[in-house]
DNA sequence: CTCTTATTTCTGTTAATACTGAAATAAGAG
DNA sequence: CTCTTATTTCAGTATTAACAGAAATAAGAG
């Protein structure tokens, strides 16, 4: 596996650094980043060697990468190594690195507001504070439900429905 | 000031536990979750008090949601302490944080994005890299494209387009 | 101006997380 | 089954970010 180019370079510390911002982990990002712009399928030792990071660090970066559902492992004909892959479509990947983060974090932040709104009463907690917590949790019912239904139309019919919205708020603006 | 109710803990903590998980520092997130379900301004000894920090984090968390734009400071007749109040309108609080990230993070991504195309020729960048850089730009663009046009609509409108499309999108399906 | 009180800044500590390298395990070839 | 090679697990280390407490600064009252 020869070095990156520079370019290739930038851009993967790049994502690295972003991915630290949103909560995730920078070798987990950046190896994702390098498998997304490469075009084969890579295998543990490559990737160590062109991020000079452990290959233990790879191995659980790449796990981390499997859970998320955005790298696939593939095995190449008289070659017993894995070899990764990331999903190479940009919407159908964020699509499900969105549903991912719902599960993980949004689901479970409704069900704490349910959960606290409904035991609301019986704590002597002020109305105040009780309408906040619905505000907040009709907030988060709204709009996961919009994103349910969005969510359900192939990537096509999304990416076009995005480009149709942007231009029909155009015409208001 | 008194303790937090139970459940205003349990909302409190729990936020600043989801504050982490999007890259957000806990104790920001939770000074945020506070001032969020508490009613009157709050002066930054009593945040100390029921959060039972430090009051010098207090003075940097609160800095830091000023700077994000959804903590004020306020003023109360005849007390001259500084006192902070959370903005209440849960959708308006989304706007301003989700415009904060993309100015944060996005607009540099995608400038990042951008370089790396214009500078991939002459970079040695193998061809398919190149083009998934710009499936990524092409991403990008378009999704804030929509986003900014999105948000030019007025809370009250853009909470009923997003019913709107909800119910639209289910008689998809 | 002076005293008091609020706020911020700074420095050192702690805690959390990321990471490494070695050891253990697993898996495939022969 | 045995040997080799790939992968994972684990225990310790390092790095980073969060935090506390003290010191410095600022701001307001009188």
């Amino acid at each position: 596996m020869k070095d990156l180019t520079e370019v290739a370079q930038k851009f993967v510390l790049h994502w690295g650094e972003m991915g630290t911002r949103w909560g995730i982990n920078r070798t987990v990002a950046q190896i994702h980043a390098l498998l997304f712009i490469t075009e084969s399928p890579l295998d543990a030792e490559e990737i160590c060697e062109v991020l000079g990071v452990a290959r233990s660090n790879v191995s659980n970066s790449l796990k981390e990468l499997q859970n998320w559902g955005i790298v696939k492992v593939v095995h190449l004909q008289g070659d017993r190594r894995d070899h990764f892959e990331s999903m190479k479509d940009v919407y159908e990947m964020f699509r499900v690195i969105l549903a991912e983060r719902k599960r993980r974090e949004i689901d479970p932040t409704v069900l704490t507001l349910k959960t606290c709104v409904s035991e609301a009463d019986g704590d002597g907690m002020e109305n105040y504070s009780k309408q906040r917590l619905k505000d907040l949790l009709d907030f988060f019912e709204t709009t996961t439900n919009f994103y349910e239904q969005a969510n359900r139309l192939p990537t096509k019919a999304a990416v076009k429905a995005i480009k149709m919205g942007d231009k029909f708020l155009k015409t208001f603006s």
